[in-house]
DNA sequence: CCTTGTGAAATCTTTCACAGCT
DNA sequence: AGCTGTGAAAGATTTCACAAGG
């Protein structure tokens, strides 16, 4: 969620729908993974079951790119990967700020993830002035006081806050007056930003809360048949066509 | 994602729809924070605008539970926190257990979130036998040789997978395999698991690619008219009814 | 003969707008 | 008079199923 497109009608915008957006970097990596082992051509079936979705969706997804495929054959791993991180904008190099040097950004920090996909960690920022100049991950974090100029020196557009709930708002408000406009949010608020700024939001207990939901249908259902809980499961299954997947979006609470 | 409600038609369910469940948290969320301000009632208008979406889609969101609130008036902070904690399950407990105590477990084992919602970490699980023992955020860490016997003896049917890409589908088996039957998956794979078994996934990856693709977008667009980043944003605005939001899930990229 | 690309149908979600209750 | 609860409309997403291309 966050992403409120209502703003200018942008031009030579083909309007990949925001589903689809949300897939690509799945394709992308179960692309990167057929890369390395330098699988050539891949059919919209297998690629599908290795994302977990299904073929359907996946070429009505492609479809919203171009046709990259050859009927009969599939599509090529190695231009498709290319397309997509076009697409997605990952062939441009993405500076990135981390705000908040606690357990959580350290650990953010400390991701791999990061680099391999055009991601750049250019600074940690901490308002903490016992944290200034400590290197995590070989980066030595920086004081808040500085934050405009670092945003400006490093051409930053993209921040991520891992504060606690009650800092995030106003760090977020001195991002976007930094010229930041799009903004990953671990702080379990609901941020205010104006328009045109993008908030994405990563929220560990609502995940939880959406699991315990299933949950306890589970445990209702399974009550009027067995004893209670515990059930041993049997044949595994490949997700590839569950329910509807890539959606809801998560906060960290209080 | 990652919900595939295919099996058993549920018996009394009264099918809530997954978007609505998804932002059931919002909504505790916002109530719990007006209850600690002693706030008695409150309208669809004002809680929609504190979890960030629009009035219409909270009043169908809480049409799907029953008739709580009071026609004129609005609703009784008290009595929708305990509907809502009662439909999500939260007035149970619910013992979790961390799977791989690198950066982000130990984040996570040391996020207060949990407790607050009634969950409650039961367990930290390592393979590395230099952690056995060690406290993490109070807890000592325990060796993934027992992990069956942990998630036996502690009930356990909620577990969050935190561990290295590689790791990810042989611990999830073995939860799977245990009797754990919801997962919280931060490592950048697709899981397999069998029928009736729940897969949540957080991946910051993903995220930073989503946000990339809209930045990249603005870009775009403002090319066209000034010279080419930076653009200091004007009024805030509360993101109440942009756009279409609690979705898109997340992965930890490799 | 195999697999893509895609209209059209089905399903799910959001938004509108107003009747109905307090 | 005000605000909820909800049919019905609009929009988005997924799935079907098959024509078209290699």
């Amino acid at each position: 969620m966050a992403t409120g497109r209502t703003h200018r009608p942008a031009t030579r915008s083909r309007g990949i729908p925001e589903a689809t957006v949300a897939r690509l970097p799945l394709y992308l990596r179960a692309l990167t993974a057929l890369s390395e082992r330098s699988v050539p051509t891949v059919s919209s079936e297998e690629l599908a079951a290795a994302a977990g979705v299904n073929s359907a969706k996946l070429r009505k997804d492609f479809s919203y790119l171009g046709s990259y495929g050859t009927r009969g054959v599939g599509y090529d791993v190695e231009y498709l990967v290319y397309q997509i991180s076009r697409e997605l904008g990952l062939t441009q190099d993405w500076p990135v700020v981390i705000v908040g040097i606690g357990n959580l950004g350290a650990a953010l920090a400390n991701y791999g993830g990061f680099a391999s996909r055009g991601f750049r960690v250019a600074a940690l920022i901490d308002a903490d002035p016992e944290m200034a100049g400590k290197p995590v991950a070989g980066i030595p974090v920086q004081h808040t006081d500085d934050l405009e100029k670092i945003i400006d020196d490093n051409g930053v557009s993209i921040g991520v806050i891992a504060t606690p709930a009650g800092a995030a708002q106003q760090v977020c408000d001195r991002l976007v007056a930094a010229g930041v406009t799009s903004i990953l949010n671990f702080a379990p608020t609901v941020l205010s930003v104006p328009d045109g700024v993008d908030v994405r939001k990563v929220d560990l207990s609502i995940e939880l809360q959406i699991l315990a939901f299933h949950e306890q249908r589970k445990a209702g259902e399974e009550a009027a048949e067995t004893d209670g809980r515990r059930r041993p499961v049997a044949a595994r299954k490949t997700p590839a066509d569950k329910g509807p997947d890539g959606d809801v979006p998560a906060v960290m609470p209080a």
